[in-house]
RNA sequence: GGGGCUAUAGCCCAGUUGGUUAGAGCGCUUGCUUGACAUGCAAGAGGUCACUGGUUCGAGCCCAGUUAGCCCCACCA
């Protein structure tokens, strides 16, 4: 190394994230790490990041999305394969426009006031402006992806791509235009799909309302949750086996107010149980009395506009709002006598989503997407398992939509978004369908041409979004290479709207699936449980929590301590242990430089110690469990593995067995120490970085020998399992080592005390605590070990039994017989009940004859253990009862 | 109305195909300026794994049912 190791490694005793972040970040992406087009040979990888809204900035549902995007496409990419994580954001049609619209209200102006060119316009500012704040956010977090080759929903390419497929669906009979009820928001003036709609259960009232017969001959009583649509009945429907109404069907009725004579039908839809088992009927303003009206050739009468209030169809409420006209409604009714009662329910309300504005079925004309044919070959994919949803259960959901899936509603009557290549022919009326906007009519010439107002609904172009953003119409490199993608990783909130579309849009136009795994991820809660929301005031803003804690801990933090799927409260107190381990790691690395200054990488393979093999053994373990666990997309597993590795098993003990080969070693002791330092670190950092890409990148640079990006270093795969004896020994030392803790603590011994130790052992026990005699000394804290077969145990000590073991900790004066006693007598409690265990499960016919035989030798082999400390835990007690 | 999820320590959660004495973290108790770290070290206390049955040699895990909570879907006016 060249680099002034003194200079070079000097580290703060807390790690402080910020610069540390900020200058990791410009490197990587300067450097061009992050490029697609690195490695060529290795073998294709790619994610396509759901695109955020640009409007908006980064919340923590999307930290945890791109969290897990990121810790998968460095893992990978360290693995040697040719990464392409491919970022991008969403127009977000409806969100965006609302947003503007309210923007240049506060200047007293509407879009009209602008006009569509400049109010569009304005919006392209506004994207520019929300589009930086949150690519910037994705920097903040560490995301890895290739900026060279980000997408937005709305550019040339995409646009383009939307073109091709409207005008292919249209080619191919699969997007129709037609008048049909639709789910209307009045405030955004504009529709939404079905799925846009959210039902809300509300309190309500049932009003029931008398219906006199034409010809004056009494009544029929009809109960309604919207008086106002009255206006617009055209009948009233009972079930045809209902006795109550069956002779008066046929006869008519008069609609109070309108005066306008409907007719009393049947129709098996009526739920002859539900309020009177009559119900109004009004084709214009009810998804069901739209489907009654079909059946029955009912007219349409819209009274209700896309205002929200009344129409001429009216009459005299004409022009009242829909909610006003209720009220006066009902009391027309009432003063008429033809108010029987009203009745408080509650019943779902359908809202627009974005608004939550009660949304008002209406009819119109609207684009469809015929949805049936793009069904099948989604459900097969999923079924046959072509495309795999982690966890399982998720595909179940999915299939249930797919199945019983409706035809989608994708004009919407707004600016921001894609324009409908549609051009209708002001001459002949001839409808036409192509990419760009023809110059004439193609059957009469006409050049009066008037494009479609409306635009598409936004998850239209999403659906495309795994291959517009590859090239797709083009066919490009990129696309051959890189598609299927590997991965999609989502939100549950969104599989309807966006996953389930992309599914068969790229089997329509791909004629292959768009990933092979869709990894579903929770929602993030609030401490309390609550999903965060706007509304709620509850979110969290991880930027914040970056601020405070660093990117690292906000990472780690979201995806440890939760399971594939399950949604995940956000606790600060779980990124302050994530703080609280990199400063761990942290520190490990800065006692390990303090002692590498002199340390000659690759000089001489040193000889291996116990500790050595053993500390070798657990990190080839963790390392096995953190690949396998990442190829599940078990991510909070793989990070539990790492983490328990470096706390429990390096700081806590490696690292102190190693503080003596250093500080009085001899050169090749010291050398050796350093070594297995050295090593230990170069992989733990490697298979940490995924997880904590800055503060790795920051230490590894620190690493003697070391003078490139961590990202370009290999991911340390599991070898085969070696030195188990090693680790069998290690494990009794460490439990000798505990239980000679165990006693001076409950005797009051400070571990700054020093204790005399004798052990009984015999066989490899003994050969163990021969070779790792120093080991006992050093962690237990004692001045002398002595070690015999068997002997005489010293009458005034502490003691204690492992694994064959009798130890004892010889204390004169430092005795209270009370509480050694107390504290033996719990001990061999836990013995006694482990034996009892041990003997029903061995006693058992059953258990021998049927488990496998590895289950009872295992079971077997702990008898002798357990007979012996129970042995000698006895013993001592009558000793001490004495 | 249909479907899904959750129920494990005081709190927040792990526990991957059934098989050591059910585990972390936070909190709690006790003791520590241990030549990396008090964002730390050591030792502890704390669990009838929601309830009831069943399958099995063996169940926190599988099956059925019950209860409670959350979520999604659904055209009963």
């Amino acid at each position: 190394m060249k680099n002034n190791s003194q200079e070079k490694n000097k580290l703060e005793s807390v790690y402080q994230p910020a610069q540390t972040e900020a200058k990791w970040y410009r490197y990587w992406e300067e450097s061009g790490c992050f490029s697609s087009e690195n490695n060529k040979e290795g073998e294709p990888f790619c994610i396509v990041m759901p695109p955020p809204n640009v409007t908006g900035q980064l919340h923590m549902g999307h930290a945890l999305n791109n969290a897990i995007q990121d810790i998968l496409s460095r893992w990978r990419r360290m693995q040697g394969r040719r990464v392409l994580w491919l970022p991008g954001t969403d127009h977000a049609g409806i969100a965006t426009q609302a947003r503007v619209e309210e923007h240049i209200a506060k200047d007293g102006l509407s879009k009209y006031d602008l006009g569509r060119e400049a109010f569009l316009a304005k919006t392209w500012e506004w994207k520019e402006r929300y589009h930086g704040r949150i690519t910037k956010q994705l920097r903040t977090l560490g995301c890895s992806c290739d900026w060279d080759k980000e997408r937005f929903t709305l550019d040339e390419g995409c646009s383009e791509a939307v073109r091709q497929v409207f005008v292919e669906l249209y080619n191919k009979g699969l997007i129709y235009r037609g008048s049909y009820i639709v789910n209307w928001c009045s405030k955004c003036q504009t529709t939404i799909s079905d799925i846009e709609v959210e039902h809300e259960e509300r309190a309500g009232h049932l009003w029931y309302l008398r219906y006199p017969f034409a010809d004056g001959s009494g009544f029929v009583t009809v109960a309604t949750s919207r008086p106002e649509t009255l206006l617009g009945d055209t009948g009233v429907a009972v079930h045809p086996e209902d006795e109550r109404y069956r002779h008066l069907l046929g006869k008519e009725l008069l609609l109070p107010v309108m005066n306008r004579r409907i007719p009393l039908l049947a129709d098996e839809y009526v739920s002859p149980e539900y309020g009177t088992g009559a119900v109004k009927v009004t084709p214009a303003h009810d998804p069901n009395d739209y489907e009654m009206g079909l059946r029955h050739d009912l007219p349409r009468i819209t009274v209700i506009g896309r205002d929200g209030k009344m129409t001429e169809e009216a009459g005299k409420y004409a022009g009242m709002d829909s909610l006003e006209c209720r009220a006066k409604l009902v009391e027309e009714f009432a003063a008429l006598g033809l108010l029987d009662h009203i009745e408080g329910i509650s019943h779902a309300v359908g809202e627009c989503y974005r608004c939550s504005t009660t949304v008002e079925p209406l009819v119109s004309p609207q684009w469809f997407v015929r949805m049936k044919p793009l069904a099948q070959p989604a459900i097969k994919a999923v079924k046959s398992g072509d495309i795999r949803f982690v966890p399982d259960r998720f595909s179940k959901i999915y299939l249930g939509w797919m199945e019983n899936i409706r035809d989608w509603c994708i004009s919407r009557q707004l600016w921001w978004g894609h324009r409908i290549p549609v051009w209708y022919c002001g001459d002949c009326g001839e409808v036409i369908c192509q990419k760009n906007e023809p110059e004439a009519c193609p059957r009469c010439a006409s050049r009066t041409l008037e494009q479609d107002p409306d635009v598409l609904d936004t998850w239209f172009s999403s659906a495309l979004w795994p291959f517009s953003t590859l090239g797709w119409p083009e066919e490009t490199e990129d696309l051959k290479r890189f598609y299927p993608t590997d991965v999609l990783v989502t939100a549950r909130d969104i599989i309807f709207f966006w996953v389930a579309r992309m599914i068969f849009s790229g089997l329509e136009f791909m004629r292959e699936k768009p990933f092979a795994d869709v990894f579903i991820h929770g929602l993030m809660l609030d401490a309390q449980g609550r999903k965060m929301s706007k509304s709620a005031n509850n979110g969290v803003d991880p930027i914040d929590v970056i601020e405070k804690y660093g990117a690292d801990a906000l990472r780690f933090m979201l995806v440890t301590g939760n399971t594939p799927g399950n949604d995940l409260r956000f606790a600060e107190e779980r990124v302050e242990a994530a703080r609280n381990f990199i400063n761990k790691l942290w520190n490990a690395c800065r006692f390990a430089y303090m002692n590498l200054g002199d340390y000659q990488p690759g000089a001489q393979e040193p000889a291996l110690t116990l500790a050595d093999k053993w500390i070798l053994a657990r990190l080839n373990r963790a390392a096995g469990l953190c690949n396998s666990n990442l190829e599940r997309y078990e991510l909070g597993e793989a990070a539990r593995a790492l983490y328990d590795f470096l706390w429990d098993e390096f700081c806590d003990w490696y690292v102190e067995l190693a503080k003596p080969r250093l500080y009085q070693g001899a050169p090749q002791e010291r050398h050796a120490a350093q070594f297995m330092l050295a090593e230990v670190l170069s992989q733990s950092l490697r298979l940490l970085h995924p997880f904590i890409p800055f503060v790795t990148e920051e230490l590894w640079r620190h690493l003697p020998g070391v003078e490139a990006s961590i990202m370009l270093a290999a991911y340390p795969q599991a070898g085969p399992q070696q030195y188990a004896a090693e680790e069998a020994g290690m494990q009794l030392v460490m439990e000798i080592v505990r239980a000679v803790r165990n006693i001076r603590m409950w005797l009051g011994v400070p571990l700054g005390k020093k204790v005399e130790l004798v052990l009984f052992a015999r066989a490899e026990a003994a050969a163990i605590i021969q070779e790792c005699g120093s080991y006992i000394t050093l962690l237990a804290q004692a001045s002398s070990l002595s070690l015999a077969a068997q002997g005489e145990p010293p009458a005034q000590a502490g003691a204690a039994h492992v694994r064959g073991v009798d130890i004892y900790v010889p204390l004169k004066g430092l005795i209270d017989i009370e509480k050694e006693t107390a504290r033996l007598e719990k001990e061999l409690a836990v013995c006694d009940a482990e034996l009892q265990r041990l003997a029903g499960k061995l006693n058992n016919e059953g258990f021998l004859a049927k488990a496998p035989p590895e289950v009872v030798e295992k079971e077997r082999a702990k008898l002798p253990e357990y007979a012996a400390k129970q042995k000698s835990l006895s013993e001592r007690l009558q000793m001490l009862k004495r």
